[in-house]
DNA sequence: CTCGTGTGAGACAAGAATGTCTCACACGAG
DNA sequence: CTCGTGTGAGACATTCTTGTCTCACACGAG
C-alpha cells in the first residue's frame, strides 16, 4: 500500500514541466494519490522540488554511469548517453526548464554532470571526430535543448518516442543537412 | 511617462524565464514599475501571460516575414530566420518553455509559426539539401530548443551572445561531427 | 478475527498573492 | 500658474494555497 515515491516524483516531472504553477493538489491528483499522502512523504512544494532535483541528478548520475562515456569513440559515447538519458528524459526536461534551481545551491552537482558530458566533446575534438568551432560547452547545452524538445514533443504526441535516440544523436551529431558521403 | 508596454514584457519573459512562480510585485519590480501600473496595464497575471504570448507571436511573425523564408536555398532560409529570431529568442524561450499555453486557446497562432518553419525543411528536403530521415516536424522543435538553449546559455553567461546564430544554424545544419569535405 | 499501518476525505487556521481602491505627487500642456 | 494625466505607495478585502490535523476505512500480517 506504500506509495510508489518514483512514480510520484515522475508524475509530478511531467506535470509541472506543462503547468510550472501547479499546485501541491493538482500534483497529488496528477500522481493518483491525495494531497494528505503528497504531504506526508514532500513537507512542502519546495522539499518536493528539491527531492525531483534530487532524484533527476541521482538518475541522471548512473545514466552517465552505464553510457561508460570514456569508451570507444565519442560518437559512440554519444549514442549511449543519449540512449541512457531516454528513461529520465521527462525529469531532465523539467529541470532543465526550472532555472531557479541552479542559483539556490546544488549548482554543483549539475556542474558537476555538465562537466562529464561537455568531457565526452572533448574528447572527441581532441581526437578530430568532433569540429572544433563548436564549444563543449554549447555543445552540451543543445544536448540539454534537444532532449528537452524531444521529451515535450514526444509527450505531445508531436513525434514519435521510439525514435527518441535517433532524432537527437543524429541531428547533434550530423546536422540537418544531407550528406554525398558514407 | 507612459510606461513602455514592450520594455515591461522583455522584463517579465526575462524574470518568469528564470522563476516561473515569480509574483506580479516581483514582474513588476523587474521592471522597474510599481505593482499598481503593472495591475493598470495588465488585468493579472493570466492577461499579462495572454499579452506575452501574443506579443511573442507578432514578434515572431514578423520575423519570419523578414527571414523571407521562400527565397534562395533552404540553408539561407535557416540562417536568415535564426538571425531575426535572435532579438526575441528570450520571448520564444519563455514561451517554449511555458508549454500551458498551447493547450487552452491560442494553440492556432502557434500552429501556423509551426508550419511555416517546417515548409522550410519541407523544401529543403525536395530539393535534396536536407536529409529525409529526420521529419520537418522534428527539426522545428529541435531549432525552437536550440534556441531556447542558447539564449538560456547566453542569458546565464555560459556562451557568447554574439555567437548566437552561428552556433544555433552550424549544429542545426552541419551537426557536430568533423567534415573532411568542403 | 484483531490489530497496526498507510491512505483518502475533509475541516481548519495561517499565510501569501491577487485585485481594487484611495491619496499624494511629479510632470507636461495649455 | 492651473489643470489633467499617469505614476508610486500603501491600505484593504478577497481568494487561493499551504501546512496541519482528525477521523474513517481498506488492507495485510499475525
Amino acid at each position: 500500500m506504500a506509495v510508489d515515491r518514483d512514480h510520484v516524483l515522475r508524475s509530478a516531472a511531467a506535470l509541472l514541466t506543462r503547468k510550472s504553477t501547479a499546485t501541491m493538489d493538482e500534483v497529488a491528483r496528477a500522481a493518483g494519490i491525495s494531497r494528505a499522502t503528497l504531504h506526508r512523504h514532500f513537507a512542502g512544494r519546495d522539499a518536493l522540488v528539491r527531492a525531483l532535483e534530487e532524484h533527476g541528478i541521482a538518475e541522471c548520475e548512473a545514466a552517465l554511469d552505464a553510457a561508460r562515456l570514456d569508451e570507444g569513440s565519442a560518437s559512440d559515447a554519444v549514442h549511449r548517453l543519449v540512449r541512457e538519458i531516454e528513461p529520465v528524459a521527462g525529469l531532465l526536461a523539467f529541470l532543465y526548464g526550472e532555472n531557479e534551481l541552479w542559483e539556490d545551491g546544488g549548482g554543483d552537482s549539475w556542474s558537476r554532470l555538465d562537466l562529464r558530458i561537455a568531457s565526452v566533446f572533448v574528447r572527441g575534438q581532441q581526437n578530430g571526430e568532433f569540429r572544433i568551432d563548436l564549444s563543449p560547452v554549447w555543445l552540451t547545452e543543445a544536448l540539454y535543448g534537444l532532449v528537452a524538445s524531444c521529451a515535450w514533443a514526444a509527450q505531445a504526441g508531436r513525434v514519435a518516442p521510439k525514435d527518441f535516440t535517433h532524432m537527437i544523436t543524429e541531428l547533434l551529431l550530423g546536422g540537418a543537412l544531407r550528406r554525398e558521403e558514407s
